[in-house]
DNA sequence: TGGTCTGGTCGATCTCGTCCACCCGTCGAG
DNA sequence: CTCGACGGGTGGACGAGATCGACCAGACCA
């Protein structure tokens, strides 16, 4: 994980469809090695995958919401867990310190969506109430921030 | 935006660099129709870009959080938004219906950074007061749902 | 009926991805 | 000191993919 690689991660996060022949001209090397750095930092677990990243509501996904989880004492974090991830329409799932041990971040078409939706997650055992935030606007999401520079060794080499 | 078009931008969400060769296979089409489509999708909005996905930890992101923002009766929207805006460390900004009128997500190397980063929040003309929630642990984040059936139109054509 | 428009195919060409042989410093062992 | 292994890079060759222009078929409308 050195500086050309932090390069090609930046330049990855910010356009994941950049050929190998456009990262080796930037990074001032060959395509075949920027190929085999690049399937390095993938096999390592530095990049976990590529997606398009799409306007939700162009495809009819106009509601976001923030769904915030107070477990019960009994709460079995598995369980719940697993019951979350079943859940398609939970884009994110944080597990938080503090009295809301969870936060989702939900999308849906219609408001009705949302209201079956949190009648499914309140459903769960272990879940003792659910406090819901609608998103009136998202102002942005998932904004690469450049890697920061390096003084340590992460552990992944 | 047909069924075709439903499954192009599903498979490119959950992989962002398939090549338009093998979309065309998925689909039934040939690759330059399948790449006009896609080219259409994006010059009308409903795919915003690429990015590789990157596991924070592993690039030195080690911390996480939640950070809510109570703003006093003088708030200048605008003015919030773009100072915001100006701090790489928010990866995402969502304007919500409450007291708490905007949830950000942030990313930094060490709890010094996220004390300096809540310093700076808060010190924004407009910001009464910020709530902040450390995340102990990513379940998962930016799950692609897959698109839901279009009973409408939603008025991209 | 004929014109136009949209969305497709086909084929040619150029670029890119990918594999392989090879090269060159570094480092540890004999 | 020399040898051999190794990591990481280069260069070339070849097949696959991207991209462009020409052409085609069905829908729609005057």
């Amino acid at each position: 994980m050195d500086e050309i690689d932090q390069t090609i991660v930046n330049l990855l996060r910010t356009d994941g469809r950049t050929s190998y022949a456009e990262l080796a001209r930037r990074v001032g090397l060959t395509a075949p090695s920027v190929q085999d750095r690049v399937s390095k930092l993938e096999k390592n677990g530095v990049i976990t995958g590529y997606q398009a990243v799409v306007d939700p509501e162009t495809v009819g996904l106009g509601i976001t919401a923030l769904i915030g989880i107070i477990p019960d004492n009994s709460a079995d974090h598995l369980e719940i867990c697993d019951k979350l991830r079943a859940i398609p329409q939970i884009e994110s799932c944080y597990f938080l310190a503090g009295v809301e041990c969870y936060q989702l971040k939900v999308r849906v078409p219609k408001m009705a969506d949302l209201e079956k939706l949190i009648h499914q997650v309140s459903a769960i055992p272990g879940v003792a109430q659910t406090r819901t935030t609608i998103t009136l606007s998202t102002k942005w999401e998932d904004r690469p921030q450049p890697v920061p520079p390096t003084e340590l060794d992460y552990g992944v080499d």
